[in-house]
DNA sequence: CATCCACCTTGCCATCATGGCAAGGTCAAG
DNA sequence: CTTGACCTTGCCATGATGGCAAGGTGGATG
């Protein structure tokens, strides 16, 4: 298989497949007499594996130790379970933090009427002197 | 003021502040002599709002148009809330991009019993050949 | 055989907001 | 006059991804 199936197989572009492989995250692929990469079953399988992984929001790195453990018969699964709770953890964070931002937005934009006049509490909220603010401490908790 | 001040009163790195001007989205600073941007309380009122829209994690083009909607007394608070509703729908549709990873991460990790052996259907899950997960679906649900 | 299109190769640039570093100028205090 | 803290500009890096350009390949068709 050329680069291209390759990509359509696994659901990874190609160009992100040469960056995989500059990264050092899969192994250099074969090739062809004129240099096209080869790919087999068993590379699509990988490619889809960090399809997935990247769809759990994994960082390359990361991938890079899961793909190490995924290939090690006999690793520990306790190895594997720290990673994806670590994961978890940074995923709930980023996700509550995106949260905060959006609810003293929202709270902002609720006391703003919305219509012609000019008078805006969202632009208040904004403007306002440090300290005596309720938003802007949600917005910077994590 | 000089750059660091203003820095540090507004809560803004000089870094960025030089950034901002770059970009257009404040207006170039007064010089000294020697060539020191100087800043007055206006500025670092400009600047804190900045860092307030930033902190409610509106992109800086947005934050252009915020401003240019603050200083424009006479503006329609409808614009204003518009601006604001769109980023609260954005923040609210990435969390929940982020919260259905993590579900999904956590789906597989409660049935990895997490020890020396080596099965672990965190990376089965993972490796799963593609058609029956039901982990990548909810991944790729926004 | 010549042509053509679709594909491959490498490499560079761009994103977005931010930090870091470097080389050089400025200012105030000792 | 020296020293240290600050300023200036400019370049590079991040992370994952896309785009573009210039040039080589491969197979199908005229």
């Amino acid at each position: 298989m050329n680069i291209g199936e390759a990509a359509a197989a696994s659901g990874v572009s190609a160009k992100m497949i040469r960056h995989y492989e500059a990264r050092g995250l899969i192994r250099p692929a074969g090739r062809s007499a004129a240099g096209y990469r080869q790919y087999g079953a068993a590379d699509i399988h990988t490619l889809h594996f960090i399809r997935r992984a990247r769809d759990l929001g994994f960082a390359l790195p990361e991938i890079g130790r899961l793909l190490a453990l995924w290939q090690d018969r006999g690793r520990p699964s306790a190895e594997v379970k720290a990673l994806a709770l670590r994961q978890v953890a940074a995923l709930d964070a980023k996700a509550a933090a995106l949260r905060a931002m959006s609810d003293t937005l929202r709270r902002l934009a609720v006391h703003c009427h919305g219509d012609d006049r000019p008078d805006c509490p969202i632009l208040d909220g904004l403007a306002d002197s440090p300290g005596q603010d309720a938003g802007c401490a949600a917005a910077q908790m994590p």
